[in-house]
DNA sequence: GTCAGTAATGTTATACTATAACAGATTTGT
DNA sequence: ACAAATCTGTTATAGTATAACATTACTGAC
């Protein structure tokens, strides 16, 4: 872990805490509605207070969003608040997702950006398909 | 009625052809909604009418569905059908989307998936930000 | 300290996105 | 023609997200 740059979670609202914690405790994605139900018991009432608590945790860059399921996921990486290119793989039977963020993603989207001659704000990258668990059984 | 006569050359069915010829006219992405909403005069009167038609062209690869705005655009390449591996290029401020597809674009997703271990069976990868024209002004 | 201004949070209501379940119509193989 | 399978239409509902306003909490000048 890089201290220098990581930040605790001490700086979060009381709401913004409890919704990262739940997805850390969790390894999987979380629609808003999940995190909602599971947070009910500890003052979590309306949704907005989900969806307001992701904004926040989303712009840290604590916490993706996964686009194509509509679910959002603690970021496995200490790093991504600086890097804030990452890749999700995604198994569609067994459902485990993977983060990855390595050279060659930001430098993909980079070149992208480059080619497109974009300024380039915000990216996702979802790869689908079966993991090789689930491709042999 | 007449089935053969809306029909023509196509193999699409009434509804995927009224939606198809809808996208294709506009060159932006168009919500399910909106779609519906376009396409009412003309007969398509529920949400389901538009979604299974949609479903069916994005199997064919002549739509994507872009998922970071949950909404749909025509193909802009013949050879998506083949390809399947697009990017979407996306300005937040004019709203113009680029789609991508080019041979760096499917090396990425297929290196990833090696990678990954993964069988692809799908992917997206959509950048958001400011396009040529709007940075500058 | 207190009080106005600002920011954060809570609450209600509603808009937007998508699918389940069943009914009716059409197509297809025999 | 007719049953089985498939496609299409319709109603109802589930799931995702935000607008608008009320309330509370924080901040800094005095």
């Amino acid at each position: 872990m890089n201290i220098e740059f990581y930040q605790g979670n001490s700086d979060l609202s009381v709401n913004q805490k409890l919704v990262m914690d739940l997805l850390e405790s969790q390894k999987r994605p979380l629609s808003a509605y999940m995190i909602l139900d599971e947070l009910r018991d500890v003052g979590i009432r309306a949704p907005l207070q989900v969806y307001r608590a992701l904004e926040k945790l989303i712009s840290m860059g604590k916490v993706h969003r996964v686009e194509s399921i509509s679910a959002f996921i603690a970021c496995s990486h200490m790093s991504c608040e600086k890097l804030g290119v990452t890749a999700f793989v995604i198994c569609d039977r067994c459902e485990n997702i993977e983060e990855v963020s390595d050279q060659s993603i930001s430098s993909f989207i980079t070149d992208l950006a480059i080619k497109t001659k974009m300024k380039a704000a915000k990216s996702n990258i979802e790869l689908h398909g079966l993991c090789n668990t689930c491709q042999t059984s």
